[in-house]
RNA sequence: GGACCUGUAGCCUAGCCUGGAUAAGGCGACAGCCUUCUAAGCUGUAAAUCCGGGGUUCGAAUCCCCGCAGGUCCA
């Protein structure tokens, strides 16, 4: 599309003369097909030409001969309006599709290499859905990072180390537990400690044991920490999340590389020694909304802070991230964000890219482990499972085979739920509208993906046969042509500016504009010139769904 | 007290970066469409002070300023 709208800005640049990459910016898109396919607004020569609108439109018009894949240009009071030639475009933009397939789309970068972390959850108990929307964005990412030819690590800061670790390791004593049982614990710990914060200098102790690198204590933490990260790991690989490292935040505790960074920081003649006797590194005249901008790296004793081990780890990233290094980050990391890339620059290393997203709510308020007060992922994947078994039953499919197919709709539904969404948004969780398998869902657009796929296996694609794209002239069927040659724009600016929920918004359209197509013209019935154009058409809208939602990590049933 | 994000029909959201034609979808409501490629679908109707107030502009949901409300962080 963006061609398209390059041919046009010369046309209009030659004609108008003002400079092509002016008039291209110039361009926009009716707010009706009906009114053409590219608009371009008089009204700014207007200004310049001290002349009507109007009139400089119908003057454009009467100089401006169509050509090319430009069929028509119709003056529309201010606006010049240009009709593409809806055959050519669909010839364009199937030809494209059928030679690159499932690449359509994909930038195609050598030689690139990306590094994201996401999740990155406190390894204290079975995740709740906000902590997910994290790990379902981060997922996402990797997949269109893949897709444009990154090679891509993900990794999993696993921060085993801190005080909430430690109070569950205290909680759980010597007892034997499983994965389920540490939110319980988790609780109940924090409930005890309200009660009796005497309690809280025996959590330390245990901490400091720890860093102290005490064994039995370490074995002790290691071994809640494992139990934690293992169950994790497991549930979101069952909703198809993987990870190629999980990072110990414990491997820089006693790291050297904690004392490099702090002896370079110490280089800046920024860091002093505050009050309390801890090394303060100074941020001021980065713009930090603080009273007072430092960041603090350790403690009085020396001994590194959660921040002087995070930077410690950025520069491991760093070191492996040669093209893109990302991390995604709730909203509550924003200021402390900040302070991590102010302090990079001062080490003249650049900070990752950051996606932030906002936290999920309970219409009773905010979700919180500690009181009890969430929906667990766990909870939600069990709920979406149990509804897409109920759905495929009620349609007469076999409860006995379904359980792949249920998975792959219920879990699509959910991860599409919560990534449709721009990601500065909060989000209310409503089970009603979590659940629902209908319009704006996974399930419609891998309903419409079904469909194409039980016409496609019905048919016979005939070898090397020359379509006739000139029959591809009906509404439903030069929409969905260039809601297809719309993917790749969409594709690049979800990697660019990093925003899956494009994607996600993209593929319904597709799958929508399908729909109609589907409704209003048949393919089977069709005499065999006009079929096999439109057997070509659904093929690319097959190859386009297919893209979009394993770019979303969803699977493409062929029949559901 | 300061900083950032969000505010669009009863409910949820897209559009905002990069200003342009009657503000676009979904859920819910109402009225239709299955002897025709899967009705998880399609068609139609009703429903909006685009949070409020200023400003910039030929033109503002979109840009700027001042408020209000929710979220987040800092002190």
């Amino acid at each position: 599309m963006n061609d398209y709208r390059k041919a046009i800005a010369g046309l209009v640049a030659r004609e108008s003369g003002i400079p092509a990459e002016t008039a291209e910016g110039m361009i926009a898109v009716p707010p009706d097909k009906e009114l053409g396919d590219f608009s371009f607004p008089c009204f700014a020569l207007s200004k310049e030409m001290k002349k009507n609108p109007a009139e400089i439109a119908s003057g454009l018009q009467q100089r401006i001969k169509p050509s090319g894949i430009v069929e028509k240009i119709v003056a529309n009071g201010p606006y010049l309006n240009f009709f593409l030639n809806k055959a050519m475009l669909a010839e364009a933009v199937i030809s494209e599709i059928s030679a690159s397939k499932e690449k359509y789309g994909s930038l195609n970068l050598k030689n690139r290499k990306a590094l994201i972390e996401h999740t990155s959850i406190n390894p204290n108990a079975s995740p709740h859905v906000g902590r997910a929307r994290n790990a379902i964005i981060g997922d996402s990412l990797s997949r269109i990072l893949r897709f444009h030819g990154y090679r891509t690590e993900v990794h999993y800061f696993v921060n085993d180390i801190g005080k909430q670790i430690a109070m569950l390791v205290f909680g759980c004593g010597s007892k034997r537990l499983e994965f389920k049982d540490l939110l319980d614990e988790y609780v109940k710990i924090n409930a005890e400690l309200e009660k009796n914060p005497e309690l809280e200098k025996k959590v330390f102790e245990l901490l400091k044991k720890l860093e102290d690198g005490d064994k039995q204590v370490i074995a002790r933490f290691r071994r809640v920490v494992e139990l934690c990260i293992i169950g994790q790991a497991k549930l979101f690989e069952e909703l198809g999340i993987r990870y190629d490292f999980f990072d110990y935040e414990s491997k820089y505790l006693w790291d050297k590389k904690t004392e490099d960074v702090l002896r370079q920081l110490q280089g800046t003649g920024r860091v002093f020694v505050d009050a309390d006797g801890r090394n303060v590194l100074n941020l001021e005249g980065f713009g930090l909304a603080m009273e007072i901008p430092v960041f603090v790296l350790t403690r009085a004793d020396k001994t590194s802070l959660y921040g002087l081990r995070d930077l410690a780890y950025n520069l491991d990233k760093i070191s492996r991230a040669k093209d893109r290094n990302i991390v995604v980050l709730g909203e509550d990391h924003k200021l402390y964000f900040r302070q991590i890339e102010s302090t990079l620059s001062l080490m003249g290393l650049k900070a990752p890219e950051a996606v932030h997203y906002s936290f999920i709510l309970l219409a009773s308020g905010k979700m919180s482990t500690r009181s009890g007060n969430l929906v667990l992922l766990e909870e939600f994947m069990q709920q979406a499972l149990e509804k897409a078994v109920r759905e495929l039953a009620s349609r007469g499919k076999s409860m006995k085979n379904s359980r792949p197919l249920a998975k792959a709709i219920g879990y699509g539904a959910l991860k599409y739920h919560i990534i449709k969404v721009s990601p500065e948004k909060n989000v209310v969780f409503d089970w009603e509208q979590a659940l629902s398998f209908d319009g704006e869902s996974a399930p419609y657009i891998q309903y419409a993906h079904a469909r194409i796929c039980s016409i496609l296996k019905k048919a016979s694609l005939p070898k090397s046969k020359k379509t006739n794209f000139s029959l591809l002239g009906a509404k439903e069927e030069t929409g969905l042509a260039s809601a297809l040659a719309n993917f790749p724009e969409i594709a690049e600016r979800a990697c660019s500016q990093l925003r899956p929920h494009l994607i996600a918004n993209y593929a319904y359209l597709l799958a929508d504009s399908f729909n109609r197509f589907y409704h209003a013209c048949p393919v089977l019935s069709e005499e065999k010139e006009l079929m096999n154009a439109r057997l070509q058409l659904i093929l690319c809208v097959k190859y386009v769904l297919e893209i979009c939602l394993s770019l979303l990590g969803i699977e493409s049933p062929e029949s559901m």
